[in-house]
DNA sequence: AAAATGTATGTAAACGTTTACGGAACTTTT
DNA sequence: AAAAGTTCCGTAAACGTTTACATACATTTT
């Protein structure tokens, strides 16, 4: 038997639909004999409430919709896990999409999360993305955003970031007092100011140290392996190669790894690399990876306490909040 | 402004909702002049139809649900991925979902799906699933299901799996082969029948080779690489450690690895190593880790593929379909 | 001039659920 | 015996959208 309505129930046992629904809630006014007839059919039919249904008519789905660029990224899904844990302690559902970081694709997905009336959403911009409307518009329609890890400064919506810059500069400092003189540093996507502000920091150690950046030793690539991988063979390549590297992620980190091992060139004697994420597998990685952690996790908590404040406040003009997680060195052997 | 209805746009330009429908439709019967008055207005307002009021009213959903064990897992994620590509390409979204190898996560998530009236469901079963009624009541509800990686027999649904014993068994042949005496199994939860198949494929290999599987290098763990290593380690402090160990998945073979190096072992000098995944990973890992490669990416397509068909199918009894991936060796170094 | 056709729009029902309101049939109070 | 209070259930509207059917007016055909 296909999927039966409260309709059919009532039909089946000669009752109205409104008692139908007050007996599947265990409401007062209903008899305990009818109760039970109702229960029990909807039990043998495997009756399962319409969230469609249920939708339409109250103002509320109790679900949030979450973007981020790629799910095969532990980062990310890690956060997915952070986030959905706090969403449903609260009760609410998570829809979990991917941009892949192609634009037409998140603003799609975000019309999708408009149409489904979710009570709020959080993403992570994808790279490619330049144009916010689709972002802003939440506002006029009144559907709280946190943007994580990728916020943009154009967009209205909650932050929960890291401090990049700091994290850029610790990298630098750290590299500087290992002893290396040739430092290099990969970058990321030049869109995203996650990248620059990363950037900034390094070169800002750099100068503290009063160490010049050569302009051959910044490059950008993306985080997907492959590239990063090609990039650090041309920046090894180079006819007076760096003794050292800081990688915008812990994957572009990888990719430097692979090349350093086809160019023979020992980790750390030979080049000194340090990632930035904090990747689970970087203490398995040989030599285990030195790098800058993100706390995924709990930013992915975070993000979900704010947005649920928000969705839950009566307040129409809850306040836009920034929450910046501090980064922190994770010495390992790379360095 | 809030979000708008039809309804809403209908009153601004005192027409009728019908006409709004058609005109968003661009359906041949409406004027030019009132066309484009509603697109404008409807684009002004940021109006997307609502997918609960359409998803009522229409029979189909065109959703697909997914339902994994978890996702930071890279071998989910690419087989999403996979799925996910072609669910789009035939114009169909998904609903994502982990249990976390929760059973109770996994009815839940299942009465959530019906609720929402997906027109089929994916699934790959969580490890502590004993009972399957949850799956089963599909069938009466006329919703198609596919289980891919991790099946059931008693489970009423298309297969999408690997031939797990083939797997095990060529795993152990290629530690026979490599000279290995003391061979041992990591094996996955015994709840799980691909476990138990490339436990029996790994037996028949040592088996056929006339040697003995020893008890105490036959232990259970989960995937979890913590509970892995732990496990690992105990194996390895045996009075006799075995020189060999056949990992049930990568990430099992990750927390030997850990293990190993704790214990100053060196792979694949003092041990070798066989994983089963083929994670993104191996070959960046030292050594690199020799494995047994499962196509997710492929099995996420076939997933979506074979479910697919069967939603598109008029016919009824649309027979149940087993696809079966042979797993190849991929020789690396931890061997 | 009547009939037929075409064009543009409106009406209303349907999907599944909740809930305010009303009312019938009892039971208790005066 | 009338009034008041309980207990249980039904009616109907609402949510947003689509679509079969009806309708009004204008234009063309006889």
């Amino acid at each position: 038997m296909p999927q039966v309505s409260i309709k059919d129930i009532a039909r089946m046992l000669n009752i109205s639909v409104a008692t139908v629904s007050r007996a599947l809630h265990d409401r007062y006014d209903v008899k305990p004999e009818t109760k039970l007839k109702v229960l029990e059919l909807a039990e043998r039919l495997n009756y399962r409430p319409s969230s469609h249904a249920i939708g339409l008519l109250k103002k509320r789905t109790h679900t949030i919709g979450l973007v981020v660029p790629e799910i095969d990224n532990q980062f990310f899904s890690e956060i997915i896990n952070g986030l959905e844990n706090v969403a449903y302690q609260q009760g609410y559902n998570v829809m979990i999409f991917q941009s892949q970081n192609i634009y037409e694709r998140e603003v799609k997905i975000i019309d999708q999360l408009i149409g489904a009336r979710v009570d709020g959403i959080a993403i992570s911009i994808g790279s490619s993305t330049q144009d916010f409307k689709h972002l802003n518009m939440l506002k006029d329609l009144e559907i709280p955003l946190a943007m994580f890890d990728r916020a943009n400064d154009q967009v209205y919506g909650h932050k929960i970031i890291n401090d990049n810059f700091e994290g850029g500069y610790k990298a630098g400092e750290f590299l500087i007092k290992s002893g290396r003189k040739r430092i290099a540093h990969i970058a990321g996507p030049s869109t995203l100011k996650l990248t620059r502000l990363r950037m900034q920091g390094f070169k800002a150690a750099l100068r503290d140290a009063q160490m010049e950046l050569r302009p051959e030793y910044l490059v950008h690539t993306t985080f997907r392996m492959e590239d990063s991988h090609q990039t650090a063979l041309d920046l090894l390549s180079l006819p007076e190669p760096p003794d050292a590297i800081f990688a915008v992620s812990d994957y572009v980190a990888l990719g430097v790894l692979k090349a350093a091992r086809e160019l023979h060139l020992h980790v750390p004697n030979n080049l000194a690399l340090i990632g930035f994420t904090n990747l689970a597998v970087g203490p398995l990685l040989e030599p285990p990876l030195t790098t800058i952690s993100q706390q995924s996790y709990e930013m992915g908590e975070e993000t979900a306490r704010i947005l649920l404040e928000n969705i839950e406040s009566p307040d129409k003009d809850f306040k836009l909040q920034t929450r910046i997680f501090k980064p922190e060195l994770v010495v390992r052997n790379s360095v």
